[in-house]
DNA sequence: CTGAAAGCGCTTACAG
DNA sequence: CTGAAAGCGCTTACAG
């Protein structure tokens, strides 16, 4: 690569110090400068098409004006999404975003955290993975300023923004309810995930509160580590199957929803007809359904304008930790107009 | 944030100088340096859970292990997925990559261009805007290790991977005539990017040499500055309408098959009976359609994989340019099963 | 074998 | 008004 031009070029083109040149670049001491001189190292700098070394900038200041993204898989479009919208935000701080994926393995994220922080990035945004209770535990002796997304654990006291996963849970299940299933099944993950287990916790509830006598098989969890379309086409096989088969399905997730789509769809179950559906996420398939698809949908905007505002505060020195709930919204399409 | 440890606390502790740790702690001079000395720095290291500041590292070594990635926007599943990979094959050499979304827009492009140089990131992976030549030049003057993913510039001598377009979209219409399409319609994006212009190039080469009479109202093309939604939705309305009509589109996204499914789902066309779909990417709703969608599978991992290793030898100074054109994979299914 | 010194490209407290 | 000097946390050519 080409040699750049720094500091010190502009400063022996001038004749003057390097001192000199970055207080005037800077608008340092305004008025406290010759407006001559000032004029030429500006003049200068424009000429030698001057851009300062963010690297030696961030070494000097101690602050590098990035913030790291650590979620479960970029390429998932929850997390895609999530991506642009705080790479929109932080741009408006001239913050840059560096990200990783840690695929739900808290190891994996404790090996990104580091390299992050090798890297010196200003903050954290976090997707934490199933676990990682200590990963937070470091960041908070490191006094690294964070905040959690998505997921959060409920015993540590950290900045998050989640979805109220019980609320909106509990309504899908409400809805499914009153629109008169009888037995309404719902596939999640197993993991200790404090998202999924509220989501859990609200079809849990929302059947106790309607006198719905669960039976085992409504429900199925499939762990991260299996092959997830084989794991979810069993799930769905047995809570299909058996002598109590449900007659509804809340998927608990993006993915798992389409996996189970796909079954669904090739197996010639007909919507709602045989099976009403809700889903949690926005997905691009919901509407091309042939039954569009009743959906819980996060406030995913809300949720990445968020963090990153908590995350740049906190990076600024503002101490207080700040928790936000946000509110899902159901909307609800053909895939859950069932015929009684 | 809490101080972090440095060299000279290592040196401190063990009493030596910080060159003699930078040296055992990066085995150089090894064998030259006592051993009982090393192990005590090597302990002390430990013991203070040491860190090397990267960005200082940085600094004197003129190396980030930074890589910059531009897309167009990271929220599209086609550039998510890549940036997935690219991130996998950058981390197997030890590179965190920084991203940003440049909205087709060559104006925001090289704002985010200069952002990253600043950053001294080692090299880009660039997915270049319409226009954006001069952002190329830009590079080369700078001397900077770049690839161009997904689009390239037949008119500047550069490294990029691409799809063979002009193939893939070639094949496709072949495959829609071989099945007795006699009126092809093609929706695509107004403008000059090589890749898009290489799909109507293959639309139209198909067209002429299986002697199908062209009419203008079969091809319709949406600029990236309107509405996407209401563009797409007023260009199927001309394309299905009027008196020549098309019985088969390929749509040249996943972005404009997303919304023009949509449409099409909602109007109540029926796939393939009425209309033949291909469309090219793979999305999810491929899957999810009543008639799942035919399509052109782009070589992602491979084009992911190829772009990364390509900078990273641009990196390490083996100079020679690279130009990779991978071939798409026509998937065939239900939607262009047609009955004659 | 070991370390003092210089330097990467900046910023800024301090002295004149 | 202006600039010499120190320093951010590293690496390494060089001298002993």
């Amino acid at each position: 690569m080409k040699r750049k031009i720094s500091l010190k070029d502009i400063a022996a083109k001038v004749g003057v110090s390097t001192a000199l040149v970055s207080y005037v670049l800077n608008n340092k001491k305004s008025g406290r400068i010759r407006v001559e001189v000032a004029q030429k190292i500006k003049e200068a700098a424009r000429e030698l098409n001057y851009r300062p070394n963010q690297i030696a900038k961030s070494l000097k200041l101690n602050k590098t004006y990035t913030l790291g993204l650590i979620v479960a898989d970029i390429s998932n479009p929850f997390f895609s999404t999530l991506a642009r919208i705080i790479e929109d935000e932080a741009d408006k701080h001239n913050y840059t975003v560096i990200f990783g994926s840690a695929d739900e393995n808290a190891a994996k994220s404790f090996k990104l955290i580091n390299t992050l922080m090798d890297r010196q990035v200003d903050g954290l945004i976090i997707a934490p993975a199933e676990n990682a209770e200590s990963n937070i535990k470091y960041l908070q002796d490191h006094e690294m300023p964070f905040v959690l997304i998505d997921r959060n654990f409920p015993a540590i006291s950290t900045n998050w923004v989640c979805l109220n996963n019980f609320k909106a849970s509990f309504s899908a299940l409400q809805h499914l309810l009153d629109r008169g299933s009888k037995k309404p099944g719902l596939l999640t993950y197993k993991t200790s995930l404090y998202n999924i287990s509220e989501r859990k916790r609200g079809y849990e509830i929302a059947l106790l509160e309607n006198n719905v006598m669960f039976q085992p098989t409504w429900l199925k969890e499939v762990s991260f580590s299996e092959d997830m379309r084989t794991a979810v086409e069993n799930a769905l096989d047995e809570m299909l199957g058996g002598n109590s088969p449900v007659d509804s399905i809340l998927f608990s997730s993006n993915i798992l929803a389409t996996y189970g789509l796909k079954y669904i769809h090739s197996r010639d179950i007909r919507i709602p007809d045989d099976l009403a559906l809700i889903t949690f996420d926005e997905m691009d398939a919901s509407d091309l359904f042939y039954a569009p698809l009743t959906y819980i949908k996060q406030p995913i905007q809300d949720m990445g304008e968020i963090a990153t505002q908590i995350l740049l505060e906190n990076i600024d020195a503002i101490k207080k930790t700040q928790q936000v709930k946000l509110e899902g919204d159901l909307i609800i399409r053909k895939s859950t107009e069932m015929v009684e």
